[in-house]
DNA sequence: GTTTTATGTCAACAGTCCTGACATAAATCG
DNA sequence: CGATTTATGTCAGGACTGTTGACATAAAAC
């Protein structure tokens, strides 16, 4: 008998047909539950210590992330209202982590950048963040990574999926 | 020249040696915020119609998990104070959503679990929910999904871990 | 019989989000 | 130029989730 594309590939995935049933994806809803919670743990200590919160953070990450950024441009982001955002960022400001200065081409915008102390602060909570992340990929490896990418990815909503990774994958990166 | 083990997995790897620079770390930590806040959109669309929280949600997942489960177990994996999980648990068991039974052996222990309509509506959750993680699963593939598995559980405290995985994978499973 | 444990409850506060309403300055349109 | 729209700010009030601290009760354990 001849070797069946299907045979193939239930040799290659061995009991992985059974990836969907709802016991495995009640396990995957609760490995995120877990997961993000860990995820989040270590910043927010950080954070505490310094009278900020998780939303502190998102600014400050997203504000490194794409100097210059609008406040329209974060809102978009962060998917919050200009009054949640308005009572993080006040704080940030005025404690010198955030800077922001008038658009050139249109003076009503301003712009927003970390500074030096802002950078510092920033760079500290992603340190933080990052081990934690850095010895699940390295424990996990490669292969699996490509999968957590993919898995996470595809979580996301279809209309905004292009949008958030384009985000995600092409903003320049100062650190390389 | 014979094909190395080393240029066989590069061939196939691509450029997953980069898997661990900063840029990729950062990538997986944007990846996480936004699924994240993806897979919690569903089910709080329908918990803010019925007047609850994602709080509300938790509670009713792990009850329904582990029938029967007593208060303090809950606030162990919840990992939050009673007097938070007291504000959760009133309105459902008030909403006829939760029931609780004094422990046989110690009369002392509430031991919690869904009534019939408690457990309709976790369903309820629970599909919108699953609906959102199959469709990831299904197309990142089932190899994908092992790599999800994997840096996920990777990212959860090594203290913790054992326990928690040992929940979220050996529990009964009432629908298989 | 005293102490510990499991749970409940009241009070106060912090952080994050929301909606609604109104204000200002700059860009844009007609 | 005047009217409108846009980008942003701000005040007010409310909801949800989490915290700490303090005190109460009933049952188990020593």
């Amino acid at each position: 008998m001849p070797d069946s594309p299907t045979l193939r590939a239930l040799r290659r995935h061995g009991d992985d047909r059974l990836f969907l049933t709802g016991r495995k994806l009640r396990e995957g809803a609760e490995l995120m539950f877990f997961a993000y919670r860990a995820f989040t743990s270590d910043p927010d200590r950080i954070l505490h210590e310094r009278g900020y919160g998780r939303a502190h953070h998102r600014a400050l990450h997203f504000i490194g992330r794409r100097p210059g950024i609008s406040v329209a441009g974060l809102l978009d982001i962060l998917g919050i209202t200009k009054q949640s955002l308005a009572r993080v960022l006040r704080p940030l400001t005025e404690d010198g982590l955030v800077d922001s200065i008038p658009g050139e081409k249109d003076r009503r915008q301003r712009l927003l950048t970390l500074t030096e102390q802002g950078r510092a602060f920033e760079g500290a909570l992603a340190e933080a963040q990052r081990e934690r992340l850095a010895r699940a990929f390295r424990e996990a490896g490669p292969e699996a990574v490509a999968g957590f990418r993919a898995v996470t990815a595809l979580m996301i909503d279809g209309d905004a999926r292009d949008d958030i990774l384009g985000m995600v994958y092409d903003a320049p990166d100062a650190t390389e």
